[in-house]
DNA sequence: TATGAATGAGGATTCATTCAT
DNA sequence: CATGAATGAATCCTCATTCAT
């Protein structure tokens, strides 16, 4: 790829982290994020083609890096109700052990403008791949019912996580978010039914 | 002084979703609502405080409209499941029979600043309070599981709906939104699980 | 003339007065000065051409009356230091009477434009007028100093009463404006020699 | 950060006053300046926090050099009076020097709003201690009648050297306004009295 | 590579004035 | 005479990006 990687490389987008988490998006100047840094504002063009590469690269590494280490935790299960409940854990436990990422995520990145969303949605394919990849194994085991519609699990699953997760922030991560794992897990697969239907 | 009401307010407001939803949040300039209003710009602001005042108030006359067509309909039924079928099904219609609301709803209004968002999710407790008078009902009737956290279902409805809406929506209305509220009732009541298990 | 005299014109001019002297210049908006008059923004332009019409006209109004009492009190002294003591004390009297008026002259009616001010300098003649009578007749009865530019003295004696009152205003009218009648007089005829040079 | 001299500082603010003595306060637009100066819109924003604040760096810089200027040469001269003539004139050197800045003061900007005039105000502080200076000093030696009131006697030197130079802006400046410096001067030193009273 | 001074396009809002009633 | 809803022109400032050094 064309990326110009290297130490200032992840010092700025760091540094975007911050600010943003810190100042809110509309808040964000190119300035502001070079200060943060370290660097000159046309430091910042050496590695980034603008300011939109900058959020979107931010993303993809922290994002990547996400998809990836769920992934790990994924693979060490081997039944589809664990595979799930990981993928949960993981989803809570990455965001609640940075703060400033969830806040960034979950809040600032959606007032960017419809075309960066569509690049971030994009990254997060990666993301919704592997909820179907839980999902079909789960279906082939007999696990999880296999006249459920894929996309629409995808987005029961990826919706309930994002709206827990975004709450959360929205509380300022005054409650312990990574708890709530299991209850997720168990709503998601049992559904909202009472056991004696 | 209050809300000046009349013809001119429904005008600006209805010419306001058209044009976010046109030319996106970002390129909505006062005078270009104010044109396709077929009013001149400061007549807007005998209308409405300031351009914040107009999204606010586009927010606050369809949601309420929204929330209270919903409302008939649920107390039309007495069964739990088909009291939340019918919130599921007011959610897709409402917004699948009004396409450029619905791209103002769940993309566009999104990237308003976080006084805006803010003053937008007081809106939204009005409908997430219908949630929980179905679930409590449901609960008590016996025939959701009275085990659940009310909060965690309520994220779990609402993130499912609104992850459902934005994906018809990114996918430009290119399919029947109104034919998915029976499946993801059935997903959200009984969960993941095979009936086997 | 072609003034639209009439109960509502003089209302409209106090009305001026008093919004102009509470909000000062820049918020002193026509419909301000409507409402404050009890009559309806189009109602001003019954009476006055425009906006700058209103002000000009409570000017030559309030100055008119000015003039008119200052000349009479002068035409009852005979000795010329005694027809300038007058003159002094009418003009400290009158505005220390009237507050609201001494801002509205002193500082506010200063931020207008150019153009007023050339029209406002129109009006002030009649009072540069009297200063001159009280000269020319001091000069010929050989009590002022023959050889003075008139110009000059007029300048001297405007300019001084100008700023004793606007720094009288500036301290907010506390300390008495008219017990300074008696020095600036003896300082502006004696000038600031002292008697023994 | 405190001010940003150089270059374009100064080129700035003589554009300033360029600008506003040919097309007036309310007419001397940021970008008109920008134009007049040579730079870009957003380069005035490098050196002045506002347009306010190009407005009394202006007022500032020039009354900063004026009272310096007057200063040195009054404090050549020993006896009292000739003080006061030479700060007569260096007050009507200066400004008939520059024709387009004694507009700028005298005329233009005094329509500032009163949070900019306040400020001015304090610039002008500098000079009126000039002014005591003068005469405390006057009156320590026994040229100046020691009765008079300091306040009083500083309203009426300032009153009448500004009514002077204004009265000359207003007539184009079309006389020769430095040789009203000795007449003026006489005629303060004085009074209007005639010699054998 | 790195700097940072310079650029310049773009928009919400106010308010004097009009005119249909 | 009186009303007041409607008009629409006009401007300061921010900040992503460039480029000479």
């Amino acid at each position: 790829m064309g990326k110009k990687r290297g130490p200032k490389y992840d010092l700025i987008i760091e540094a975007a982290v911050r600010v943003i988490a810190e100042h809110g998006y509309h808040q964000a100047q190119v300035s502001k994020i070079a200060k943060e840094a370290g660097v000159a504002d046309g430091t910042i063009y050496l590695y980034f083609k603008n300011k939109e590469d900058i959020l979107i690269s931010l993303f993809e590494e922290k994002m990547g890096r996400f998809v990836e280490k769920t992934k790990e935790q994924i693979e060490k299960e081997n039944d589809p109700g664990e595979k799930l409940f990981r993928l949960i854990q993981m989803h809570f436990k990455q965001l609640a052990a940075n703060y400033a990422l969830a806040v960034v995520t979950q809040l600032e990145l959606r007032q960017s403008n419809a075309e960066l969303r569509l690049k971030i949605n994009e990254v997060l394919k990666g993301y919704l791949q592997l909820i179907d990849v839980v999902l079909v194994d789960g279906k082939e085991s007999g696990y999880f019912n296999a006249n459920l519609d894929n996309r629409l699990v995808r987005q029961m699953i990826f919706g309930t996580l994002d709206e827990v997760v975004t709450n959360w922030v929205m509380k300022d991560g005054k409650y312990d978010l990574v708890s709530l794992a299991k209850p997720v897990q168990q709503m998601l697969v049992n559904g909202l039914t009472s056991i004696n239907r």
